[in-house]
DNA sequence: AGCTATTTATAAGG
DNA sequence: TCCTTATAAATAGCT
């Protein structure tokens, strides 16, 4: 239709086959709308253009419902073609294969808190046996650092705060000293009373991990600084 | 174009509705072969007839990378919107949650076998320990059992068999003395010099697992029967 | 973008 | 559904 004949074949001018483009996509709109109406048919047609721009018509019935649609259809039709397709396919596929990844992890981490242990065999527990093992030694190894870590701030903190303490104790007595005869008090910070001194305490239950022995932090017992922890922390020395 | 002008209206005539159906999609179908053809551009068009019947184009793309092309493309768009669309929305959906949860799950996978520990705090290392404590029981209760139901097996196995070797011998013995002055051939099971008798190691190492002390099955050490293992399943007996 | 000669699509009828 | 044919529509090549 139009003054020349067409053969189907690309057109290789640009500047007519952007045109021809213009004018067909108008007029395959025109029509998809058309067959839509006149025959009361849910329709969907895209057009990217070679520049990838997206040109799109759909029935009222919107485009995402037909697509929802013919994915469900063209689903039922090829569920057992089994042809792998790239793109939504592969969402399906990704999604399966995420779920069978997602079931192993499962099955793994039960068998690392210990559970269902009942279809491993011998060798499978002693390799389990050694990996949380080793995790075990790495967990102690961290708490006990983050433990002495937190221990040694709270002893400078406590310093300080002695410090502190002697400073205004002594500040209060030339105070009192200098208003004669007035009754001295004694300061004392009320902490003080709330500390346990817990040096042995410590060493044993951080080393308690049995197997640690050579991995813990080794501060040697003569180095390490008297510890003197904070009630709080009590509940985290026993296992 | 046609004998009569048409009005963009639904055809109400059942029939002629059908047939013009017929004629305008295959007309439709045509000309999005010919613009994709023609204009080198990327064309879906999909088409239900008013029975349901699924009627489809796509450029040799393939409709799936098409309308995976769509989809991302006007994803990009309502990426804001946030219209929750049931089956294909969903997947999506589906495919984020699943994503994210495998994260998790992987994270607390490291944490189990020690990995990735900076991130935690003491609270949640005091908490992973006890975990993995527990587990470590478990698992070595499960081995342990595993292990003298094996070695259980193997005894009664030897049992029998030496039980047979005494009838063969005795047999033997009766035969030779039958046949006067045969020489006495001694028949031994040769497995027997491969046995290794390891009650002692057994139940050390079976109780190596420190803790387990309450929690092993407890076999009264004077009814347990005195164990013999084949040599492969030393490399099971060490930590 | 608009024009128009021409090709194409298709409505109506069989 | 397919064929025919008159005619409406679409559009290629120009401007």
């Amino acid at each position: 239709m139009g003054r020349g004949k067409v053969t189907l074949k690309r057109i290789e001018n640009n500047i007519n086959r952007q045109v021809t483009f213009s004018k067909r996509r108008s007029g395959l709109l025109k029509k998809a709308h058309e067959i839509s109406v006149l025959c009361d048919v849910e329709v969907a047609l895209i057009i990217f253009s070679a520049k990838g721009k997206l040109c799109e018509f759909a029935t009222d019935a919107s485009m995402d419902r037909i697509l929802d649609k013919y994915e469900r259809y063209s689903y039922a039709e090829r569920q057992h073609i089994a042809t792998d397709h790239e793109s939504h396919g592969s969402l399906t596929l990704e999604h399966a294969k995420l779920t069978s990844r997602m079931e192993l992890l499962q099955k793994r981490q039960r068998h690392l808190i210990g559970e269902d242990l009942d279809s491993s065999s011998l060798k499978e527990l002693q390799r389990l046996e050694q990996q949380i093992d080793t995790a075990l030694k790495h967990i102690r190894l961290r708490k006990n650092h983050l433990m002495f870590e937190s221990i040694s701030v709270l002893q400078k903190k406590e310093k300080q705060l002695e410090n502190r303490n002697k400073g205004l104790s002594k500040k209060i007595m030339e105070v009192e000293n200098e208003l004669t005869q007035q009754p001295i008090v004694e300061e004392q910070n009320p902490d003080d009373t709330l500390m346990l001194r817990l040096d042995n305490d410590i060493r044993t239950s951080c080393q308690k991990g049995d197997d640690d022995n050579g991995v813990v932090e080794e501060i040697p017992r003569q180095a390490r600084p008297l510890i003197v922890l904070p009630p709080w922390m009590l509940q985290y020395m026993n296992n």
